[in-house]
DNA sequence: TATTTTTACGCAATCGTTCCCGACAAAGAT
DNA sequence: ATCTTTGTCGGGAACGATTGCGTAAAAATA
């Protein structure tokens, strides 16, 4: 009834040969006789052989497999970059193993901790929002483990990294909104954290500036989005509501902080973009069929995936330690539709 | 500058005591004397001694992961389903590792060999739209590994089965539409060898005949839906308003063909729903924003993933073979929108 | 005190594979 | 004819953990 693999030993047995001769057959080695070594290649492709990848990990400390730690699966960004890690990973005859931290900090540690033990060859991370201390990483970075990071990293670790060029998209938005006529731009973004929060947030204000515009805290809201966007969107935005001077225009750093933020502007009878303007970072796939149609940032997920695959896979495969680290930049796609259109006077 | 993780061997040898006895300290073992066994322990945490999961997998024959095949990961439905999957398989102790097949029969049967010998404990399948030969699967469920499908199944193999009430929903969605006024009533439809399609198209003829309406194969069309949809979906959509009696009203069976119609329709500059009524399969989480508000069938995507990982790990980890399989019907989210309001006289 | 039982631990096999180290024949060199 | 080389192959350790069996010493019993 179990599941019975056919192994080198299974071979041997019936040729008549030691394991030793049969796996230096299967891997063609000078030393074993080609009539032998057509014998074992032959019997082994009639049997179906594989090889065990678990003997194989155990014996050479390396699973041919690359752990995933992002926040959330079911997120259009995170699951299109999956999908880019997936294709690459696929090709070189990697596995994906993926793990959610729900942005807790906890669950990360613990995901990473479980994928190191896991003895993956490498870690795909894109940090949580709680994540302040990096130990669990750098731990392992400092036993060898390779590590990636995407989107959302982290400077205390010396490695690789892919992001999106955050500063460029914030300060294009910013600056079309001002072109197009509006002057209070609030600036709704994820926690304060994030590398991508710091970075969105510098283009957004440095826009404002070179325009002749105040930078004003109280047009800054973050929104630590784990499962009550909704909620924190709504408080924010009735906040921001409330001022005497209240915004005209926003720029939303976050796919489900712009969605929740067109829900609740929706809710409240509230017009796009005659009332407020809106341009949003969102990888959906249906811009074009919000009303009003939606001006987004789109960041390049799949690439982004598809890159820090490269990259780890680069590192793992090297034979001599990488010293040289690079951070790839990557540019996002800004498309303008209506949501941001000319401020009525 | 490797990677070196403390090992049994370590402690043994820091402790004065044999492999043995530390891995049955460590187990808590009777036969080991309270003194040694609280050392062992001790120095194990101090240490941070983590069993080497690698070794437990080739001695034990089991890996405590599962492998999961779908079409695609950046897909509303399977994003949200893969996340039900994970939350049940992290609380229970497993890993998930997750392939796509993009629809084709080959990458499917690729990564499903791949998966196997990678000694997955058991695998959690949704078919691509090309599978006919179940052979692949069939090899595997007879030597013993546990599948378990979800959404799309087949019927050539006994075992747990988590499927949406697709029959059901169809069936509503029409009789919804023929309750609004609408008579002519086109189903587009997934790839015609899979389940899915199957029941939502049996739904969908129903309930026009239970309502004296004809059905018509003119009205039906199926997209197989690659990285092609948009243009399958034009091509079906040009081929139906070529119709002398041209459709009045739409009951789509999946998200990107939902959202490809509702694209060309607009391109079209086509109003929904006083010239065509729309109702979707999609488990969007915007379908509010969109431009006429959409009315859909929403999968219960999530605890359709869950169920399936409960499913799979109780056969798992059942001491006696299980004979006795089961096929979870879970109910889907109707919700009434814009999309299909009354037809205009 | 002598014998049996219990306690507490070690030895060694096992899982599937690789690889170092020999072994031993035939062939070539001297 | 003897020695060295070459070509083929097998033995066995190793990777990290579990576990059946064996056994010394200590405890319990006769």
């Amino acid at each position: 009834m179990k599941f019975e693999p056919v192994t080198i030993k299974d071979i041997g047995k019936a040729l008549g040969l030691s394991t030793s001769t049969v796996s230096r057959a299967l891997r063609g080695s000078y030393e074993i006789g080609s009539d032998t070594k057509k014998q074992v290649l032959e019997y082994a492709e009639k049997v179906n052989y594989r090889p065990n990848p678990i003997a194989l990990s155990l014996k050479e400390r390396r699973s041919r497999s690359i752990g995933v730690v992002v926040c959330e699966i079911a997120n259009n960004f995170f699951s299109q970059a999956i999908n880019g890690i997936e294709s690459i990973a696929y090709k070189r005859g990697y596995n994906v193993i993926i793990s959610q931290s729900s942005e807790s900090y906890e669950r990360e540690v613990v995901n990473v901790q479980h994928l190191a033990s896991r003895s993956v060859d490498g870690l795909l991370v894109s940090l949580s929002s709680e994540t302040t201390d990096m130990s669990h990483f750098i731990n392992l970075h400092e036993k060898g483990l390779p590590i990636v990071f995407f989107d959302r990293v982290s400077n205390e670790i010396i490695t690789h990294k892919v992001i999106a060029d955050n500063y460029k998209a914030s300060y294009d938005a910013t600056v079309h909104l001002i072109k197009n006529g509006f002057k209070k731009i609030a600036h709704i973004t994820a926690a304060p954290l994030l590398s991508i929060t710091k970075e969105r947030l510098d283009g957004y204000k440095n826009a404002l500036l070179e325009n002749d515009l105040p930078f004003d805290d109280k047009y800054v809201k973050y929104c630590s989005h784990g499962e009550k966007v909704a909620a924190e969107i709504k408080d924010a935005l009735t906040n921001l509501l409330e001022m005497k001077q209240k915004p005209d225009a926003f720029v939303t750093a976050h796919d489900s902080i712009t969605i929740a933020l067109l829900t609740t502007l929706k809710k409240l009878d509230l017009k796009i973009p005659d009332d407020f303007a809106v341009v949003g970072f969102s990888n959906s796939n249906i811009p074009e069929l919000i009303n009003p149609t939606l001006t987004t940032i789109r960041l390049p997920a799949f690439e982004m995936g598809q890159v820090a695959t490269e990259l780890m896979i680069q590192i793992i495969e090297s034979k001599r330690p990488i010293t040289e680290f690079e951070t790839r930049v990557l540019t996002n796609e800004f498309t303008i539709r209506d949501s941001s259109g000319f401020k009525l006077q």
